[in-house]
DNA sequence: AATGAATGAGTCTTCATTCAT
DNA sequence: GATGAATGAAGACTCATTCAT
C-alpha cells in the first residue's frame, strides 16, 4: 500500500498470501487454469496489472501456493515427529494432521497437484523440493521404528510416500465408504499393520 | 469413408481408438488441454471438423480415452479375478497387470486423470462408473479373503481403493527408490501384511 | 469466403492485397506499429483470428506489403530497363516511375521502410532479397553505360544505391525547394552529371 | 542530488546526458520503442519516476536525443565551414566528419531517425529545426561554391539534403562493396562532380 | 460425407505514467 | 527530492466450434 517504499520480502509474501485468499474461492470453484489474472485481481481488488508485482507470472501463483502450504503441513509434521512418542503413534497423529489441514483447506493441495503437472519442469523441480522434504520427514519416523526394530524392514522412503498417498484414497473419492476420518484411520491401520513384525 | 452408410456404434468407436491413437504422443508430450483439436485433426490425417463427427467436443475424447483404458485394465483384471488362486495371489497379480498396462501407456492414464479434474461433473460421473466396476472388482477379491478368514475384517471398497492407490506412489514419483515393479511389489506387500490376521 | 474449400495460393495472396488494402489508411495515418491487429480486422470487415489465416503473425503482413511493392516497382523497372535507350535516359525513366509509384502509394513503402528496421533478422533478409534485385537491376543499366564509356568508372552498386536514395531527399521533407519531381529531377541531373566523363 | 537547491538547466541538462548515456546501449542493441522506461530507469540507476524528473514524457527522450547529437554535427560542421578552405574541400570535410561522428555513434541517428516518424508533429517540428540549420549550412557552402562559379547554378538545400543523404547509402546498407569511408567517398566524389561546371 | 474458412470470446502480459510516501 | 507501488488501457495471438461448400 505504501507508495514509495520497496516492499519487504515480508510485506510480499503476506500480501501474496492475501491476494490467494481472497482468490481461493473462485480456483476452487472452476479450478485454476480456469481463473484468468483479470478475475484473481478483481477479487483481490487490485489492478490487473499490479497483480504482476507479486507474481511474475501466473504460474507463479501455483507455485507459491503449493510451496507454502506444503511448507505448513511440513511444519506441522515436524512438531509432531519431534514428540517423544512411538513411531506408530506419531505416524498416526501426522495423518490426522495432514488430513485435518487438507479439509480445512478444501483439498486446494489435491487440486492444485493436478494442475502443476502442467508446471515448466523448473517450478516443478522446485514443488518437488518442499514435497520431499515432507516425505522425508516421514520417511525418518518409518526408519526410527526400523531400527527399533518395531517395524519390518522395507524402504522407509517407499513406505512414506505409501503412506501419505493413503491420504488421497481417503480425501479425493466419490464414493465414501465413511467419514474422511473413518476411512482415513483404516488406511493406516493397514499400513501400520503392514509393517508389523 | 463409406459414402451414405452410416457408420455403425462399432466403426465409430474403432475410428475414435484410431483418431487417439494418431494423437496420443502429442498429448504425451504436452498435456491434453495444451494440445489443440487442431493438431489432432492433423495427427489423424483428417480435417478439424470431421473430428466433430466422432467426438462431439474435446472434453468428449478425454472421456472416451479414460473409460477405454479403464476398461482394458478392468477386462484383464475380470481374467484374473476368474482364476482359481488364492486372493492375495490374485490382487498381486491385479496389480502388476496394472503396473504393465500404465508402463506400456506411458501413464496416460495418471496423467488424462489430473486433467479429467476440469471435466464436467457430468463427464466426471461417467468415469466414475468405469473405476467403480475396477474397485468393485478388486474390492470382491479382498472381501471374498475376509470371508475366507484369510484377511482381516476391513471395510473392502477402501481397501481395495487402498491398493489400487499404491500405483501412485510406484509410478509418479521423481525420486524413485528402485524400478516401478520393486517398489509395487513393495507396496503390495506392505498392504497383503496388513491385511493378513 | 468458399467454407470448406482450401484457399489456392493465388486466392490467398490476392485476399492478402485486398486486406492491406483495406487497412492501409489507418497504417498511414498511425504508423504500422500503432494500428492494431483489431482495427486492421476491422478495415477488412473480418473477425480478428481470421487475419491470422492469411498473416501468420502482425509482422508478417509488413514484410509482405514491402516485398510485394518492391517487386512491383522492380516490375515496372525491368520494361524499361529492357527499352533501347542510352542509360542516361533509362534511368532517369526509372527514376521517375519510382517517383510516381511512391506519390500513388503515399510514400507507403518509405513509411513502412523506417518500421522494418524492428523485424527479425530472417525477415529482414527476405526484404533485402527485393531491394537487391531492384538495386542491381539499376546496377546493371549504370554498369552498362561505364561499358559503353558514357559514365565514368565508378563502382555501380554503390552508384545505384545512391542514386536509389536520392529518392528519399525528394520525397521526404518536410521543407521542399519545389514539386517532388522538380527535386527529383535536379536530384537526378546531379548524379549523371556527377558519372559524365 | 543536491537537495532544495533547483536544478540549472544546464545540470538538467548534462544529467539527461548521462541517463541517456547509460541506456544508449539498451537502445541500439533492441531498439527505442523495445526499451521500457524501467529499463532505462535501472540503467542510469534511478528510480522509475525519477525519470519524469528530466523527461516529461518518454518521447522526450527521443527528441531530446536526436536534438543533441544533430547539434553536435552541426556544431562541427559549422568550425569546418568556418575554415578557409575551398567549397569542394568543405563539404567534403564535413562528410567525412558526419560520416565518422554516425561510426562513433553506432548509427545511432539513423537508427532513432526511424523511430523519430513516430513522434507526434510538434515533436518532429522541434527535430526537424534542428535538422534545417544543418542542411542550411551545407546549402550555404554550396551556394558559396555557386556564387564563386566553381558550382553549376543548382538549388542549394535540394542539393545539401541530397549530399546529406548519401551518408546513408554508405552507411546503411547490409550489402557493401567497401568501407564505409570508401562509399561516402565514392558518392561525394560523385555529387561533386555532378556540380562541377 | 468431409472439409477448412470464419469467428468471437478470452488469454496472459507489458507499459508509460501518476501519486503517496 | 526521490522512489516504487499502483493502474488502466491495450496488444498479439489462440482456440474450440460452426457452417457453407
Amino acid at each position: 500500500m505504501p507508495k514509495g517504499i520497496p516492499l519487504t520480502e515480508e510485506d510480499l509474501s503476506s500480501r501474496r498470501r492475501e491476494i490467494f485468499a481472497a482468490a481461493v474461492h473462485l480456483i476452487l470453484e472452476k479450478g485454476f487454469q480456469e481463473t484468468s489474472m483479470r478475475q484473481i485481481a478483481e477479487a483481490a481488488g487490485m489492478g490487473k496489472s499490479s497483480l504482476y508485482d507479486y507474481f511474475r507470472t501466473k504460474d507463479e501463483i501455483l507455485v507459491f501456493v503449493i510451496e507454502e502450504e506444503t511448507l505448513i503441513v511440513t511444519r506441522q509434521a515436524e512438531a509432531i515427529a519431534a514428540l517423544a512418542l512411538p513411531p506408530a503413534v506419531r505416524l498416526r497423529q501426522i495423518m490426522r494432521m495432514h488430513l485435518d489441514f487438507m479439509q480445512a483447506n478444501k483439498n486446494l493441495l489435491v487440486r492444485l497437484g493436478g494442475e502443476a503437472q502442467r508446471l515448466k519442469p523448473e517450478s516443478q523441480a522446485r514443488i518437488n523440493q518442499r514435497r520431499y522434504a515432507y516425505q522425508d520427514l516421514v520417511a525418518a519416523i518409518i526408519q526410527e521404528g526400523i531400527d527399533q526394530g518395531c517395524f519390518r524392514p522395507v524402504n522407509a522412503l517407499n513406505a512414506a510416500r505409501l503412506l501419505i498417498n493413503s491420504l488421497l484414497s481417503a480425501l479425493y473419492t466419490s464414493r465414501p465408504t465413511g467419514s474422511a476420518e473413518e476411512m482415513l484411520d483404516e488406511a493406516v491401520e493397514i499400513f501400520l499393520h503392514g509393517l508389523r513384525i
